[in-house]
DNA sequence: GATATCTGCTTAACCGATTAACTTGCAAAC
DNA sequence: GTTTGCAAGTTAATCGGTTAAGCAGATATC
């Protein structure tokens, strides 16, 4: 029962591995085999199941069909949800995927670029974390194809694939301003990765189009999974009693801010109005139904994995930057009952 | 800008590539390599950033340091959590995660685990459909390290990892009588899968204990992620005026079903008690809380890698099953205010 | 002084494919 | 009758490592 390799085909039928291999990969017409010979390799190969060893192969061609996709964290809804795309997508054009979770740390991030570069990888998909500027441009020197997603760095040309954070943010705020809201708060992470970053301008700026004052509250990212935030969050909104929506830069800290509304006995959408970035399952079955900003992951994906198949397969070299609007989903947490 | 290979390293120190690679791999004393040689050559390597090439690596040892995650969709909440948790432990001992969904499709299945072979995965964590238990066999066969996990063939003798079904079903089930609830209804998958079966038995089983008619509706696999279920739920409900309670047998039916409770106004608990199987971050936050059985998952996925790192590293044959009991999380949809 | 042992390496086969360059025999061309 | 052309392959190098076996010189042993 030992596993079957192309020299034993060769054996078989007596003639040279050569041969068999460019039968194997289509190239007998090319290279004048028989097509006697070649029909009967192929019902040999068909009846004995035979499976080319990928890591000779990849060793000899320097291809591995491989695709690395470096997110946040795998078990993230979002990142899961955008792992289910890329496979499918991947899958359509022969590629395997590779996955690892950088938990938003630099160490952790250089090290899986490392060890995927070793596996020979023909392309990665990175939500990169901050501090990794100097591993990226590696990238870019060994000219391994890449896309960055989600989010990506000002001082490093590369090709990337996001959303319109700004404008989402922006339109966000002016639909809790058309709905009668005023004072409106942000509740976001301390992070100064772009994707945040824009999501706070755009409120900020449409604050203050309307001549309102930010009122901003910005949570540790290590504290932001933990359950304590509840009762952060509903100091925060304690002590802004003048508040009347709150607009949430993440889907999990909409979660925490309505558990922290719910102890407070406030009500949705009339004592305080709610919107998330980013949907959730939940958001949909909440009562109320909660208005979310839904990131377009299909669209999304779709961009990665042509831009990143352009680089692999055509080996072209241009920087895309790929920025695709979101919708909002208005639900009933931001909608007051006239 | 070439990658540096073996033989560069060799070259640059005058002295052959079985030198340096018995450095590497830290066999400097047992292969009698100078002290001073094997300093020089580690800072060298150190300098430049050598990155050994798994391909030819794998190639000559048959080893790569990959295992192969097969779970039936990536982008599912609880499989997503389950790569998580597999992805850290893989971490720490050195092995990456290739991941691939079945989408619970035995030809994909097939030919995913035909793909995973031929790239000399060193084992594989399968959650398997119906319907491939040939090629679970040809694993055995080339005795191929692999754990079943979630559920499991009863004609195919495997190492298997999984939550006690049954016991959990029970107990459940339990509850609800211990709460006042005795016309329990049960909504599952038309599934003949041991997961499903083993919750229905359970049951089924308490209800007679009881003395109670079972009542059971099966949704086809195909139509459960899908929204006109909910109608269909509903219509189910309301064939039923007798019911108090229902069980779903997975936490997305108990999202439909939710939404059809809210659609029939019907008062959870007071109306009608709910509980599911297996928890949702919804369930946590949904107004009432839903009571749920929560898999043990971090256990689960400890006891998945350690029974396969037996298999990969000491090339243990034994069949493990291992079956974890699972924790109710009693909340508020199944306790009647007394 | 011959033999054994140890030190510090080297040699070369091998893993399983791919592929450029060559060979061999036969028919057609001139 | 020599050259050319083509069909149908073969040969052997190569990708980048690993590893069993070998070897030369120095030192220890008897």
């Amino acid at each position: 029962m030992a596993k079957l390799s192309l020299k034993d085909i060769a054996q078989h039928f007596n003639i040279s591995t050569a041969t068999v291999s460019y039968i194997l990969n289509g190239k007998s017409v090319e290279k004048r085999v028989s097509l006697q010979l070649t029909e009967s390799v192929m019902e040999f190969v068909k009846k004995h199941d035979y499976k080319p060893n990928m890591l000779a192969k990849g060793l000899r061609t320097g291809k591995t069909n491989v695709i690395c996709l470096m997110v946040e964290e795998i078990a993230d809804h979002f990142f899961s949800a955008v792992a289910g795309h890329i496979e499918t997508l991947a899958y359509e054009k022969g590629y395997k995927i590779i996955y690892c979770s950088t938990k938003n740390d630099a160490a952790r991030a250089k090290d899986l670029i490392k060890t995927f570069e070793q596996q020979n990888v023909d392309g990665f998909i990175i939500v990169p974390p901050t501090g990794i500027e100097e591993e990226i441009r590696g990238l870019i020197k060994s000219s391994t194809p890449f896309v960055l997603f989600d989010r990506y760095y000002t001082k490093v040309k590369t090709s990337y694939v996001g959303m319109d954070n700004y404008e989402s943010s922006v339109k966000a705020v002016e639909h809790l301003f058309s709905q009668g809201y005023e004072n409106i708060a942000f509740v976001t992470l301390d992070s100064e990765q772009t994707q945040m970053r824009e999501r706070l301008v755009g409120y900020e700026s449409t604050m203050m189009k309307h001549q309102k004052t930010p009122i901003v509250k910005s949570v540790q990212y290590s504290k932001a999974m933990q359950s304590n935030i509840v009762d952060e969050m509903a100091q925060f909104i304690q002590s802004f009693p003048q508040l009347d929506a709150i607009f949430f830069a993440t889907n999990y800290l909409a979660i925490h801010g309505l558990k922290a509304l719910d102890k407070l006995h406030k009500k949705i959408p009339t004592d305080i109005g709610v919107l998330a970035f980013d949907d959730h399952a939940l958001f949909e079955v909440y009562k109320p139904t909660i208005t979310a900003v839904t990131q377009p992951i299909h669209e999304m994906c779709i961009q990665l994995m042509s831009d990143l198949l352009e680089k692999m397969v055509d080996k072209s070299t241009e920087l895309n930057n790929v920025i695709i609007p979101a919708t909002l989903s208005v639900r009933q947490s931001s909608v007051k009952l006239q």
